[in-house]
DNA sequence: TATATTTTTTGATAATTATCAAATGCAGTA
DNA sequence: TACTGCATTTGATAATTATCAAAAAATATA
């Protein structure tokens, strides 16, 4: 399938926040998140799960390089990625995605093209994966993974309005704010021209955005 | 449901484009944008239909006022809409459809939240609905139509991506620019001021835009 | 047609952010 | 500790666009 006029767009999702107050291991924690979106049978679920993978990356790894169709539908565990293109002769950093999050090449993995985006892990990560075939042939089967997955879509569509709406009308402060709040954790643990580029604003802007006052 | 950091965020999106070359009833427009999407059996495509209904709005009227539950995806035939919202004091053109268009308010119609999104005809227009209820009941039966739906969606997700990354990275001239390719029709039939707030800038902006050179 | 109203354009200025360049700070390593 | 490389900050300037105000053009109305 074609979009028209620009090809090769993708995104991003954080589908869950980190739930505060009891630590659990990386697969409850996944539990938790899908629950916490649809709520699914314990045959559902177990069934669900079963087609997930775990894996582990080393800081600086990737995940997916650009050019690689991907196949899969990701959640970190304890630790953090980067998603990333590359723009003229910059690199745009699409997405950060730090403990406990869902995300995904959007574009490639629904229209199974090339991912102009890669991703890498910016500390040792434990990363969870689905793939595609296995998330499609199991819809198929149970209408309780069918409703969970556009349940995830829908959730991710919303998602994307708001950065929309953020990127719009916020200017950098209101945006390094709103990022200061929601994952005041990104800060401490992810360099700064990184965060720049996830804000859209330079490295320098951000810097004196943090610093003013 | 509860999205944090921002309640009342919507988009509507145009999924389809113009077949030109031939003129069909708005009834088979509405048919080839949804065999175009997703190709669908002759029984599926029946059923399908059998939940859109038919209307006709004057130039001016509401299809949907801020504030209501939206419980409807739309296709507008020949004719046009306007989505908007208010945001402080200023009034933001959210989404233009023209001619043969899917559109809806998002966040509403999923979440069964009240709309931030008004919607009203710009011209008078043939406008086919379908009810959310529907939609899911149907969607339970057949799995034609719950796939066509997931498609809808994803197709609206990358087409979320591909606004942003217009907004994020391209000045007022690129964005006119690529609104003038896709859509020339638009600049002769919608007021520069909704264009304009359309594209993210002022109607003085875009005016000089336009007009340079 | 003349008048009123709305839409669009033009001008001057201000605000925000990018860009380029250099300085500073910091971490790891010999 | 001193050195090296990288990340961050600071400064000066330029580019883009918003804002406010008014003029001009287009449209509707009497």
């Amino acid at each position: 399938m074609v979009v028209p006029g620009c090809a090769g767009t993708h995104i991003l999702c954080k589908f869950s926040q980190h739930l505060p107050g009891h630590y659990l291991g990386t697969m409850e924690e996944l539990v938790a998140r899908i629950a916490q979106m649809y709520p699914m049978s314990e045959s559902g679920m177990a069934e669900f799960l079963s087609i997930w993978k775990s894996t582990t990356y080393e800081k600086g790894a990737h995940l997916l390089k650009a050019g690689q169709v991907s196949n899969y539908m990701y959640f970190v565990g304890k630790g953090a990625v980067r998603i990333y293109y590359q723009k003229e002769e910059k690199e745009i950093t699409e997405w950060l995605a730090l403990d406990y999050n869902f995300f995904f090449s959007i574009q490639s993995f629904f229209q199974r093209v090339p991912s102009r985006l890669a991703i890498h892990a910016l500390e040792n990560s434990e990363v969870f994966m689905m793939h595609h075939d296995d998330l499609m042939q199991l819809c198929e089967q149970s209408a309780e993974t069918e409703k969970l997955f556009r349940k995830m879509i829908t959730t991710s569509l919303i998602l994307s309005q708001i950065r929309m709406e953020s990127i719009q009308f916020e200017n950098a402060h209101q945006r390094y704010q709103r990022l200061l709040t929601s994952s005041p954790d990104i800060l401490k643990r992810v360099p700064l021209s990184y965060i720049a580029s996830f804000l859209g604003i330079t490295q320098e802007t951000l810097s004196r955005v943090r610093n003013a006052r």
